[in-house]
DNA sequence: ATATTGTAGATTAATTCAGTCAACAATATT
DNA sequence: AATATTGTTGACTGAATTAATCTACAATAT
């Protein structure tokens, strides 16, 4: 029930794009050296992201890639859907015609709920509200508990 | 994402039995056959609830499994624990010290919501609730929904 | 013209997982 | 006591998935 390391290392490197574009394209090289992944593989991660035109690439020297929306306008649920696909965790969710059973199993139904509360998160955070937090964690970073 | 076959069969099989023990223990051999399971693939399934005390079973002729606990004191949470190990997509959220970035990780705090909120949903279901659950889908089965 | 950067397909190596095989242990029934 | 039935355990296999690399190619700034 792990997610792939595609769709921790897309989400990771879509948030350092985000927190590195200014005007010019960010070369997949320096995001694969800040975040440590192998620059082919991020190559590959980088691929559905483009099709998709969440994100934009620019070939030859000084190229890159960019975000094509503004990252508040960018949900981990897009990026989750695009990396990994469905949070189903069990295919009868989204495939009822898959198992005979699909109508009257109460099991699926909890599936279902699951599914839903996982969206319900990852719809509501945003690149933005990443970046956010990011900033924050940076003024207050480890902050300590003091009990007088 | 999936969660294994074990998790969903183990889940199934536990229903079944709570819907079907009386006083007797009911046999894996007729779990197996009501639920579509091979045998052998349950026998390995029902160990880990075993060893938990989730589960008791009665070796011998008319041998077979009971629930240990009242299936309104047996929460989906429970079970998953057991056959899957933990609801967290990701290591680090267990375990914070497998990542040096772990403690500034905006992304990891996000998995640790999403498990809380898969937690929320297994946590509030038990075995009596999808029993319950049951009955009713046996009342009303496949109410349609009629315009006026 | 050339170095730099993204694109894409093929391939490999490792891991995980579902499922089976086989030998064993306990016990109700006769 | 003998036997059939049922659960227990460990080893093993085959398939599928996945992370990651290799290779050749395409575009473009300088």
């Amino acid at each position: 029930m792990k997610i792939s390391t595609r769709a921790r290392y897309g989400t990771r490197a879509l948030l350092d794009l985000a927190l590195h574009q200014a005007e010019a394209p960010v070369s997949l090289k320096d995001i694969a050296k800040r975040q440590e992944i192998s620059l082919q593989y991020l190559e590959h991660l980088v691929t559905p992201l483009i099709t998709a035109g969440m994100v934009r690439s620019v070939r030859g020297p000084k190229g890159g890639i960019t975000l094509a929306k503004s990252p508040a306008k960018i949900t981990m649920s897009e990026i989750i859907q695009l990396l990994e696909g469905s949070t189903a965790l069990v295919e009868c969710v989204d495939n009822p015609k898959l198992c005979p059973r699909a109508d009257s199993c109460v099991t699926r139904d909890i599936w279902t709920e699951v599914k839903d509360a996982v969206n319900g998160v990852l719809d509501s955070t945003t690149l933005q509200n990443l970046i956010e937090r990011e900033e924050k964690k940076r003024k207050t970073p480890k902050q300590e508990m003091y009990y007088i």
